[in-house]
DNA sequence: CGTTTGATTGACACGAGTCAACACCAGTGG
DNA sequence: CCACTGGTGTTGACTCGTGTCAATCAAACG
């Protein structure tokens, strides 16, 4: 299943640091030769990494949906965060020692292992890089802080309106919308394990806001059709995603 | 309001620091050496950085309970994050640019400022003493992680039980407990907002903690007196804090 | 085809929010 | 010294958002 990465496959990840943070050309271009590595091709509802682990390279995410999650003794599972194309999963496990919760995919996805060393390496020698690399790491975490103000405060029809307007910008950002759709493959259980509500109500408030007519979700596409209004709903405020010029529509 | 750092108020933040990463004591005279400088006091309820601002200087909590929070539009607040003595605020804002949310304290604070060239010179100067910061910032973000569990899959007294336990641990390292008590100067207004319940149902699920006798809360000291009952119900395991031998009870 | 996974629906239960009143205490100022 | 105040904690009655359980349906699949 191995294979040279292609050029193609990158692109999400460069063009997430242009937008973030400015990465020049140059750097890009020795991100490129570094990273030019094995790809995988990993298939739906597998682990990347588990909690106890010691991470030995970084992964990237070049294709579909990962996530971060734990499960509870009794079986709950909380999903903590998405990991889309372009997205870096775990800088920084060398620092802390073992990871404290798994990631697995949601989808089949194509993922690009860097050796621990050859990033040290690479942030070394080059300052915008290892800067990029931490700017995505801020990123995650501004993102992490904006769920829990989505859960903790926001009620279920919110809740649902608010992540649909984040994967717009994040999705938009590398390239996989069509205006305003995107292809959304997850299912209502894992909505419900990432926004902490139970799959039957996901199914309900769904419901609700197909029959407002404010999004369209069908074979795991989803169209808005009134963005102004979901991101009105969810309370959207895309600064905490730190991408430069864009604007909720 | 000015006046020298005393050695003693730095203590919290280096043991903190020896705990999780194993700082030499070279590089902790080193940090003294360079956060020798002037300490803040500030009253509770006032911010420390506000949703928009760049920040100019890294921020530790050198005595009292700050946080990080977010207001929503309608006056709903979330915070995100407590802030406990030993705790630096921002070591990122440089990078990411503008604050994506409010810090501020809960209870009157002794805040130490520190430059951030002066920081960026010492992490480039010391290179164990970058890596503690990090560490910092990493398992800041580990917290948030879990606390999005807690709000997400836990029920009220669940989520309150698991709170406590965290506080234990995160103020024994700092040397802030006698026992398994501590003083725990949150109002329950703050507790809710918090743990994402209404004040009410913080006070109601609080009385169920106490007469069901695992703890006492009275006069801002909290008294854990049945721990292994608390953890069970919280379900907590400190493995996401990082912390290095240290057995919940 | 059966089998399985995911979506949908309805009836019902319950945890948590809301509203409102009251108690308590520490300041504050007259 | 004592009213007055505002913040915090406490309580009860009631409402409501979500969860639970269970059945059914639809689509994907080997």
């Amino acid at each position: 299943m191995l294979q040279t990465t292609k050029m193609a496959d990158l692109k999400p990840f460069l063009q997430k640091l242009r937008h973030g943070c400015g990465l020049g050309g140059e750097d890009e271009a020795m991100l490129m030769r570094t990273l030019g590595q094995a790809v995988r091709r990993v298939a739906a509802h597998q682990d990347l990494l588990r909690i106890g682990e010691k991470a030995d390279s970084l992964k990237l995410v070049l294709e579909g949906f990962a996530c971060r999650y734990k499960i509870l003794p009794d079986g709950r599972r909380q999903i903590m965060a998405y990991l889309l194309p372009g997205d870096i999963c775990d800088l920084h496990v060398t620092i802390l020692g073992a990871m404290d919760h798994n990631i697995g995919t949601l989808t089949n996805c194509m993922v690009l292992d860097v050796d621990n060393a050859q990033i040290e390496q690479l942030m070394r020698a080059n300052h915008s890089i290892a800067r990029a690399f931490w700017w995505g790491t801020l990123v995650d975490e501004a993102t992490l802080r904006e769920w829990l103000v989505n859960i903790g405060q926001r009620t279920a029809i919110e809740r649902l309106a608010h992540l649909f307007c984040e994967l717009l910008v994040r999705l938009r950002v590398v390239g996989l919308t069509n205006g305003d759709g995107y292809d959304m493959p997850l299912t209502q259980q894992e909505l419900g394990d990432t926004l902490g509500l139970s799959t039957v109500h996901v199914n309900r408030v769904l419901q609700e806001l197909r029959a407002s007519g404010v999004i369209e979700l069908r074979n795991k596409h989803l169209t808005i059709h009134d963005l102004p209004a979901l991101a009105t709903l969810g309370q959207f405020n895309p600064l905490y995603l730190h991408v430069r010029n864009q604007a909720p529509s």
